[in-house]
DNA sequence: TAGATTGTTAATCGATTAACAATC
DNA sequence: TAGATTGTTAATCGATTAACAATC
């Protein structure tokens, strides 16, 4: 199926074309060409029809691409046609608005527990399920066969855990906590750093600030 | 002060930098060459030496880089000498969970209000904070001379409410809804699209499962 | 002084854009 | 058929890596 090593920055840009064409299908709109696809996503034509020829192009000449059947193929190479069970690892504030996020659902992501080690979160009812024991959490995944486990705890258990996590047979981590995980190759690692993310707006902030000089 | 545009490659990379140097900090140790911080960091002496460089050498020839000092010099490039002040428009699991976030606060990030729409959550308290009528939020942008706004709500209001934020005075926006949102130029956008960031995970794993083929 | 390591220039690699022939 | 627009090759641009002279 794949062409081996599509490059870090043709996969970022996948997510938002297929938000791009949820909106045209909302709209109603049957096809577009790279051009105007361009003007509404502000990145160039040439560009649109690069990325999607990584996959083998789906579009045909003089007519442009059919909104409907681009949008399925996207979601096919991303892997949205198949279902994702998961765990939250870290019930506190993050993990619980994580879990209520139901956007997740609709999209084929299956929350199926929600682990802490604080006693007085356990047995706590978060959408219909409750808070497990943490200890009980590699047993739940082997049983389960749970794929993905995210990762909303401090940084200071995340390595030891996400090693316990990968022994029960997680194939990958979306890790919110303030490190860097060093896992085996096969293992899918996705970052998302809040405060790193807070940093490089507060860096633009200075720039716009220091412009006038 | 500023060298006009670093990439933005380069700006991604200062707070990870920052965070390796607040750890060999927290271990005592007092210098560090390119060498080694690369062998930590899993990235090329020369990306680092390159890295810093963009903003004048911090480092001295036969020594390496003062850990104290390095650390500090970043941070101030990332604007985090500063105090910044901010909202949250969008009371809802999120946006809670990013209230309780104490991290933001020991950055410099202060939050000073919640707003919703939603008259249940209006009135409630989160961090000793009352959550306030949306419609309040212009107000108390303009009064407090807000920099930055956090938007924690769903997609169909944020592009409305993100108009009336920037005409309310609001410097930055740090956007959790799933819209681009179209701004003027000098208003700094930051995006956290969580459903994009899974999306990548998924497809991480579909490629993991494919390998053998 | 000799050794270490930076700052910086040059070489390489990869990603983006431009151009155009193929074709619907 | 003529016009539109893709798929794809070639040109450009930018970012990463390598190399080394400067210097602590």
């Amino acid at each position: 199926m794949s062409d081996r090593k599509i490059s870090q920055a043709v996969i970022s840009r996948l997510p938002r074309y297929l938000r791009y064409l949820g909106d045209l299908k909302d709209e109603g709109v049957e096809r577009i060409s790279s051009h105007d696809l361009s003007l509404r996503m502000h990145v160039t034509a040439s560009q649109i029809r690069q990325d999607f020829n990584h996959f083998g192009g789906f579009g045909q000449q003089g007519y442009g691409y059919n909104v409907d059947y681009l949008y399925e193929e996207i979601a096919k190479i991303l892997g949205l046609n198949h279902k994702h069970t998961l765990v939250i690892i870290g019930a506190g504030n993050l993990g619980q608005a994580l879990a209520n996020y139901m956007n997740f659902e609709r999209r084929g992501f299956i929350i199926l527990g929600l682990f802490d080690k604080n006693p007085n979160l356990i047995g706590k009812s978060v959408r219909n399920m409750e808070i497990m024991d943490i200890r009980e959490a590699s047993d739940f995944i082997r049983k389960n066969e749970i794929e993905i486990a995210v990762l909303t705890l401090p940084k200071a258990g995340a390595t030891e855990i996400s090693k316990q996590l990968v022994d029960s047979g997680i194939r990958a981590i979306w890790n919110f906590a303030h490190v860097d995980l060093e896992l085996p190759d096969s293992i899918v690692v996705e970052n998302v750093h809040l405060s790193e993310s807070l940093m490089k707006l507060s860096y633009k902030i200075s720039q716009e600030s220091g412009e006038e000089i």
